[in-house]
DNA sequence: CGCTGGCACTCTCCGCTATCGAGTGCTATT
DNA sequence: AATAGCACTCGATAGCGGAGAGTGCCAGCG
């Protein structure tokens, strides 16, 4: 993949060097050009010749015949693939992220902050999406408060810091004293336990000792069928900023509304996160080609990597792009930040 | 200002049939076009007459000599205070509003679907904004929990069903049993308080009192110091939806991407509303001319009403469209989804 | 006196054509 | 194998001219 065979060290030059330009300047680049940038100067027309091999294995297009080339998504995935990674974020991005990021107070919050600072960085949209609490979603405590007749307010605050909270309606009032009982039982013999098999737990504990514990069952019962601790919850929160770049980026009117609609419908941004970023890999992940799955992202790029605190996952962050973008500035913008993330949740909790 | 002197009854009509005729086509409009549409049919030349007076009058502008006319903000203000206001909202809007607020959960839950929904309905941008809870700000019930060392979790949770949850670093460890303390103290003796009175109020006491509570009263003090109860909060929270609606309206690309820069500045959005939509009034407000406070925001209106239950002003819904938009129809939207506010909060708070 | 029709004039918009520049592919040459 | 040259293609740009829409003004009619 990385070196397609038949792909020299003269063709990977001139291949990189193609995508370079074509990066910063946007336009399909054109052999005399490269020829004349070119410091190890070629000839015109030699570098003709590469490019003409370059087309047929597939790394170049061109719009029409007689235009410059473009890399194709194949291009980008070999270009990124040679990048060393080795790039440090400048010294003003730098505290530009930590500026933003200071005195951050907890999960949300540290999301939101995040997908603004890195549209800002990367000039692209930024993307962020609390893990999907269906893994490792340990309850931390929960809490009842009774609002009025039949209406109870449900706090649950899970172990990773995230504060999740719900108004319930139930068939029958309970009393405060019911609810404090319940709140009692499922903090005391479920802490720490997963939400979806605590809930399993409790329907099958419900069964068995139906005689025993009657009243206080019931009441747990009720709660938990309102959703008191649904692992679904009010949905992953999604922050999506930086759309004003698309506006630089994207010149067909009609695609730009296209793409803003998308990303406004949380629940697409969020299948395409879940899609491409796997929550147990490590580093950055690049993903060229996201035509595939989301048929108006062609021409798009997604950088991104999980938010993790040791082996928890909380969620993701990403960048979306065009394909020419800055990749090297951008990778390390966000494996800078998802360094910080980590460490952040560290040194605070610890 | 609604009918200035020397506007007869004739220029009211021809003004307002050039403003719907704006509305609906977009383009300026001319004498001629104008006299073939319209039923009781003048010749083109008197309303080349009547328009020329309406152009000294300052209703109308030219974008160069020898185009139609279109409408200056005066005109829209004119056309605004002259609708009757009995537009009603279409079944079709009405369902896809009760759809969407289907099933809401609490205040932001709600907010947040309202902005969608509005920006649906209005072809325009809907904004939502929880009201600065500054303003009567009662307490219900607060909670701490107590995370790491020297790490909170305080949950507020106020009359109006807004939670707000925040983790506060403390200069000194308190354990379960002090936190649980200060928590029964603050909602045995401020129930129903108002969060920046209930903050005095404690701090007076913490003065006179010292000597007996010394521990408990210390770590409330402790807790309200690291804003516990600030009525800040995590400031208001802003929705902001519709930005592809946007796309349509705005041919500039440069405007567009200002025009998006700032709405995502939240804090340019709450000023913006809380700039022109007073909590006192009870019935939806137009503003055309934003362009007085936001330059870029001209040729936009601004049509929003406070969110209220009874006299409780929990947030403001509006909609920011261009100028040439279906005033009727979206006052309408606005209003309706006002009233169901009410409604719908005093239905389950009873 | 107000309304109307007519006329000359001014703009913008659209399509057509000619031209230019950048780029390609092929071939002859070193 | 690399290079230089040549003919050709295509998109972008500028200039031109006509069509359409609109205006202002003036003279005539009820």
């Amino acid at each position: 993949m990385g070196s397609p065979s038949g792909i020299g060290k003269r063709e990977r030059e001139i291949l990189t060097a193609i995508i370079e330009t074509y990066i910063s300047t946007g336009e399909p680049v054109g052999s005399r050009t490269l020829a004349r940038t070119n410091r190890e100067s070629l000839s015109a027309a030699s570098i003709r010749n590469v490019m003409a091999d370059l087309a047929d294995a597939g790394f170049l297009e061109q719009p029409h015949t007689s235009a410059g080339r473009v890399p194709t998504p194949q291009a980008y995935r070999f270009y990124v693939n040679q990048l060393t990674g080795e790039a440090r974020l400048s010294p003003a991005d730098e505290s530009l992220i930590q500026g933003s990021l200071h005195g951050t107070q907890d999960l949300q919050d540290f999301l939101e902050r995040t997908s603004h600072v890195l549209s800002l960085v990367s000039h692209g949209i930024g993307v962020t999406v609390s893990s999907t609490p269906a893994l490792r979603n340990a309850l931390e405590h929960v809490y009842f408060q009774r609002l009025a007749e039949r209406k109870v307010l449900a706090v649950v605050v899970t172990r990773n810091g995230l504060v999740r909270d719900r108004v319930l309606r139930l068939p029958n009032d309970l009393a405060i004293s019911d609810l404090e009982a319940a709140a009692a039982y499922i903090n005391q013999n479920f802490r720490g336990w997963d939400m979806e098999t605590l809930r399993n737990e409790i329907a099958k504990r419900l069964q068995q000792e139906r005689s025993d514990y009657d009243r206080l069952m019931a009441s747990v019962e009720q709660l938990c069928a309102q959703g008191a601790l649904a692992s679904e919850g009010p949905a992953q929160t999604v922050y999506v900023e930086g759309a004003a770049n698309l506006v630089i980026t994207e010149q067909d009117k009609e695609r730009l509304r296209q793409l803003l609609t998308t990303l406004e419908e949380k629940q697409r941004v969020v299948d395409l996160l879940s899609a491409y970023l796997d929550a147990r890999q490590e580093a950055v992940r690049v993903v060229v080609g996201l035509e595939d799955t989301m048929p108006h992202l062609n021409n798009f790029v997604l950088i991104g990597a999980p938010a993790r605190v040791g082996d928890e996952v909380m969620g993701s962050l990403a960048v979306i792009g065009p394909t020419r973008m800055d990749y090297e500035h951008t990778i390390s913008a966000v494996s800078y930040i998802a360094r910080m993330f980590d460490q952040f949740w560290n040194q605070s909790d610890g």
